[in-house]
Parts: C-alpha cells; structure tokens; sequence
DNA sequence: TATTGTTATACTCTATAACTATA
DNA sequence: TATAGTTATAGAGTATAACAATA
C-alpha cells in the first residue's frame, strides 16, 4: 500500500473519539480480510450476500438487502456483478412476481466451500486477540450500537 | 433510505462472526454521523485530515496520511476535494521541496469549529450508550484490533 | 537511488430519483 | 396505491502503476 512510517503527531482528541477508534479497528480488519481473501476475490460484502444466499436459498433480493442492511441500489450492484461472474442467479419468484429469489450456481456453492473455510481461519486469527470474556464483552458493546440504525430510520 | 422491513432468515453464524459484528457496527456509526453531519458536508475521512491539519498546521500530507491510515493515491483524492472547496490549501515546504504542506483556509477554520461543536455533541450521543467501565473497555478492545494493521504490512 | 507528490486508471460501496411491472 | 426490482447518475474511498521533481 505504500505508506510512510508513522509521524508524531498532535492530535487534540480525535484519536479518543469512539467513533474514530471505531472507524480505523474496522479498516484494520477490512485490509486483514481482504488480504486473506485476495486470490478468491470476494469483498466482505459480496461474502455476505452469498453467505445468506447459501443458507436461504430461493431468499428474494430485497430481503437479503434488508437483512446486510443495505439499500436496494446498493443490492443491485452487489448481485449484479455476482451474476456477472456466475456465482449466482435471479429467479422470478411465483409466489410474487415482483421479487427475485436468489440462487447460488454449483460454482457459487465451490466458492463458498473454500469462502467457509477461509473465514473460519480469519476468524480464529482475529479472536485469538481476545479472551473468551472479553469477546463475550466485546459482542454486547458493539451490538449496543447497532441500536443507532432504529433510531435514524423510523 | 428505503429499506424493507427486516425479514426472518437463517445466518449460519455469518453473525456471530467478530468482523461482521463489527463491520455493521461501523456501518451504523457511519449512517448516524453522515445524519448529524448531513449540512456540513464532510465525511468522517474529511473530517479527520481537516482535524489533523487545524491542529498540526504545515504538517506534510504525508504525514496526515500516515497518521489516518491512508495510502498516497487516497490522500490526494480526499486532499484534492478539500482544496477544490477551499478548506485548505497545499504550500510546498521550503525544509523539502518534495513536500506539501497543508494548512487550513479561513474558511476551513471556520468550518471546522462547527465540527467541533458537532463531534462533541455525536461523541456525547454514542457514549450515552455505554457506562464509563464498558468504555474504557471498548477502546482497549478496538485498539487490539487494530496491531493487525501492524502485522499485514512489513 | 529513494522519497513525495502527482496523474491515470480501475474497482467497490453508497445513495437518490425516476421508471416498470406487478400486487 | 404500494412494493420489488431496475436504470441512470453521482459521490466517496481504496489501491496499483507509471511518472516528475527533489533529496
């Protein structure tokens, strides 16, 4: 990535604000993730989307969308290029014509294998970090904000 | 946003996994900053240089990279947007003409006091949710996180 | 030779608005 | 009328590679 090695630098707080700690933890294990999955070429996103595709197969588009917490523009995108690749397709729903029931392709589910297997090893890199508590603990406070996402909706 | 109602769907421990927790965890911080945020019009990476600079004035831009976690090629792209709004402007160093050294306009300082204001008040609204124990607890685990940064790069 | 910034290029995610086809 | 999906469009962040100027 080409980086210079880290400057000293005053900050005046910013580096105690939640959400700036929040924010570079996260990059943090985007770059880990994306690292660890380079050669198979599935963004978390995408890995998401297939993830729920696999385990609830015939699933219409929108759900999945409202499921991940994405917007159905955003969902477009996402199943558009893994239709493109092949990993997955649209099905016209016959219970209603409007929706679109996503199905993984015998490629998706090889991928998925591999995707599966991957994450339980990124997975175990990350929580041996941690204690069993500190996970436990860990999960609750970032639920507790997840709580944000009611309150800017209604 | 247009989002359907949440549907009733299997995870298969997609949701128990710590970097998805924390990915829709960042996600819904990021939603409720870009709301508070909305007429000022400066994302959270913005907001993070323009802080860094109006408090480190004639800092190299790389530097400011470095310290955000950003590549070169980004910095110029965030860089480039600040400058064209008139936040902030880039002076080359007279110590190393190799060298851009940033400093807030009048304009920007203007701004970012507003964002002061701001930060404090969102910073106050996420903390509401947590005891002061929980965290002191938070930080120390989101900084954990992020020695992974350290790991990848070599 | 190495570093700082730059440009060109490409990909991903996000979202709004207007449209269609169905319900 | 309302909903699911679609298209067009736009903004934002990320990164690689090649390049110029400077050290």
């Amino acid at each position: 990535m080409a980086r210079t090695p880290a400057p000293d630098l005053q900050y005046s707080g910013l580096d105690e604000l939640l959400g700036y700690r929040l924010r570079r933890a996260q990059s943090a294990v985007h770059r880990d993730y994306n690292a660890a999955f380079d050669d198979l070429k599935l963004t978390q996103k995408q890995t998401g989307v297939m993830w729920l595709v696999l385990c609830n197969p015939g699933v219409a588009q929108g759900a999945i969308g409202a499921a991940l917490g994405m917007d159905r523009a955003t969902m477009m995108v996402i199943v558009d290029r893994l239709e493109a690749r092949g990993l997955l397709q649209r099905v016209r729903s016959r219970k209603d014509a409007r929706q679109r029931e996503l199905v993984a392709t015998p490629e998706g589910q090889r991928l998925m294998k591999k995707v599966h297997t991957r994450t339980i090893a990124h997975e175990k890199r990350l929580k041996q970090l941690f204690t069993g508590t500190e996970l436990r603990t860990f999960e609750r406070l970032l639920q507790k904000l997840q709580s944000l996402e009611d309150t800017v909706e209604e």
